[in-house]
Order: C-alpha cells, then structure tokens, then sequence
DNA sequence: CGTGATACAGAACAAACGTTCTATACTGTG
DNA sequence: CACAGTATAGAACGTTTGTTCTGTATCACG
C-alpha cells in the first residue's frame, strides 16, 4: 500500500476524533488511534494531517481542530437540470458549509428576523432571517439596516447628487430621504429561509 | 464592580477569541487579553470561564472551546425594531450555526442553485440556493425537487383525491398534474441568497 | 544478496502549559 | 486604624506536548 493511500485511509479516523472531542488529538493520543508506539511516527502523521488541511496548528506547534466543522458541509449540485448524483458516488470535493458561504466575518454579522412586508419585492419576506454585516460601507442598490429619523428599517440604499434616500422594495411604502441623521447599522449579506 | 461582574464583561472578549483563532486561549493569552501579568490571575479567571461555559478542558487540564464549534456562531437579534447590541454588552448566549439552524440531517441535504422564475411568488429568486433535503415525504404545501414526465422541476406539492398536483409560484407557468410516473427526489428545507 | 526507501520504536530534549505558593496593593467595613 | 476579602504580581514547579535523533524491521527493486 502506498504511503498516500496510507495517509488518506487514516484521514475518516482523525476527523472522526475531532467530531467526537471537539478539538484535535495529541500525538499520544494519534499514537493510540493508531495503534502505533512511537511519537516520531504520529509526529510525521500529523505533518500530513497539517498539510492535508485536516488538523491545523496554533503559532507554538499544538496541534488544533481545522476552523470549520466538517460535519456540515453540504454537496453543491449545479442546478436542476443537472439531476441528483447517488450517494455512493458523491465525494466531499465540492462542498461547502452554509456558515463558510455565506459569512466571511462572523465577529461582525448578526441574524436579524424579519418583520413586515417592505422588503417583499427584493424576495425578502416576513419571517425570514437576514445575515447583517456591521462596519461595512454600503454601496448603491444595497440593503442596509439603517437608524434614521430614530427609527430602524431595512431598505434599499441609494446615494447621488442630492443625498441619500432608501428605497422600500414594496410600493405600499414610501421612498425616506432622511431628513437629520442617517446611522447605517449594517449592510443585508444574506437572506436565509427555513421551510418546511 | 462586583467580581461576577468583572467575570461577565470578560466572557465576550473570550468569545470573541474564540470566534477568532477558532481554539481556546492559553492562560498565558489570558494575561495577554486582560493585561494582567500574572497566570494565576488567569488561571483563576480560567476556573470562572470553565464553569460558566465558555471553555472546557481537556483531561490534562488543557484549556478548549467548548464543544461546539463557535466559529460561526452567529447573534440572533428579535427584529430590526430591537436595534442592535453595543459590542460590549453583547454576550453569545443567544446564537446558532447556519448549518445548525438549517441543516438537521447533512448527509442527506443537498445545494441546489435556483434558474428560472417559476418559484419568483414564494420569494426563491433566480440565482438563489436552495437546501434540499433527501428522502423525506412531502406534506402538502411543501416545495419539492421532482422528477415528473422526465424532466426536472422545483414546484410546491400538493396531494388530493384527484391524485398529485405540481403547482408553480408564478401565474407564467401552468399546475403540472404528472401523468406518467412522478418522482419527488427532495423536498426544499431552505432558501439562502447571497448579497453583497 | 545489496541497496534504498519507508514505517516504526524508543529515548532525550526543549518549549509550552497549568498549578500553586508567597507577597503586595486595593477595597470596604467596623 | 484594624481587619477581612479580593485582585494581582512574580516565581517555582511538574506535567504535557511536539521535535529530533538513533536504531531496527520490512519491503521493493535490481
């Protein structure tokens, strides 16, 4: 057997170590997953760990659980048309985690429930959750969370010649040109639905 | 102040270490953290952390993040009309995974990304991913991925006397009542879109 | 058989890590 | 002021942890 397929066989046990403890094994604790003596030995595993990306490590050498969990990671299919692929044959290549796609700073993004219907048309209904990100400055056509007139609401952002103004996507409501001071708390990353 | 207190205001700057280097501080990062010279110091606020949750330890002591992967942990907020936490008062007690939140069994959801219009009125835009669950029945209502007259279809389900209807979320596109053999391969549990 | 590559055992070593002890500064209470 | 409680500094200590070195066993190949 060739020292990659070695290597590769013995990944499943190592991830299996960090689902079940939440943090990454010792190399005495490889050395005892593996049935082996010899912490040269789970050193130079756990070199390939590193390099395979399966277990990462802190500034001092320890070695640490990778940042994402594994255990969420969902296949990507390319659109309907392209049908299911069987269990059987699926890898975990092309896979991503819902946290991973769609929050690049998780420090500063919040989930916000949604309440109304003014966002309606933008395909944002009541009772959605949105992904707000702080601290970024909002381009034009973006949805913000914003504080104006001392009052929140989630709107289109627009800025030009004569100022700013958010735009409601649901023409029951009306376009704010805020008259004293607009606080822009945050800019709509994402949008997410739970059915069923 | 009162030393609860103290330990209190201290739990987010954990957190927030945590969500950063995606692994537990040393007691030596501690003293970094609260500008505090002495590791006793951080051994007993360490203590304070552990009992309170914030961290665990492994069975050597060592200091860990609790078991769930806090990477993406993200703060849940009532609504916009809530308004937002200073970063300061902002605990984590409140908070959930994507994947948690939308994900019950992993290894039987998919991604699916969204073309076409015809689920536009349920607010699943072209361009937008959806999360399709495997091997669960679908209830009427539910939005389903289908195989019917071999051609795939995202529609909503329903299920009567008459037999089994498909029926679109856009007045473009007509009810499909699938004459031949239908196949539902997934029923969708969620909608997620990207901005930004 | 000889050679080289690989995997492993075992031990020694240094750095990192958490615990514990003593001492000092600060607080509030009587 | 005396006293107690708490937070902190600083150092010593033992354990854990990863690295490195030496040596052995196995296997493939010529």
């Amino acid at each position: 057997m060739s020292p990659q397929s070695r290597v590769k066989e013995r990944i499943p046990v190592v991830n299996r170590f960090v689902l079940k403890h939440g943090r990454a094994p010792t190399l005495d604790e490889l050395c005892g997953l593996f049935n082996v003596r010899s912490k040269n030995t789970a050193s130079v595993m756990a070199a390939k760990f590193v390099e395979a990306g399966v277990l990462g490590r802190t500034t001092t050498g320890r070695l640490t659980a990778p940042r994402q969990n594994p255990a969420c990671k969902l296949r990507i299919l390319g659109s309907v048309a392209a049908g299911f692929p069987s269990p059987a044959e699926e890898s975990l290549l092309d896979t991503l985690s819902l946290d991973e796609y769609l929050v690049t700073r998780p420090e500063a993004t919040f989930m916000l429930k949604v309440e109304g219907d003014s966002m309606i048309d933008a395909g944002i209904l009541p009772g959605d959750t949105v992904l707000v990100e702080r601290g970024r400055t909002p381009r034009n056509g973006d949805i913000v969370i914003a504080c104006v007139d001392s009052a929140w609401t989630m709107k289109y952002f627009f800025k030009d010649g004569k100022g700013i103004r958010l735009e409601p996507a649901n023409k029951k409501y009306e376009t704010i040109r805020p008259k004293s001071r607009l606080a822009v708390e945050g800019v709509v990353s994402g949008v997410i639905r739970k059915l069923v």
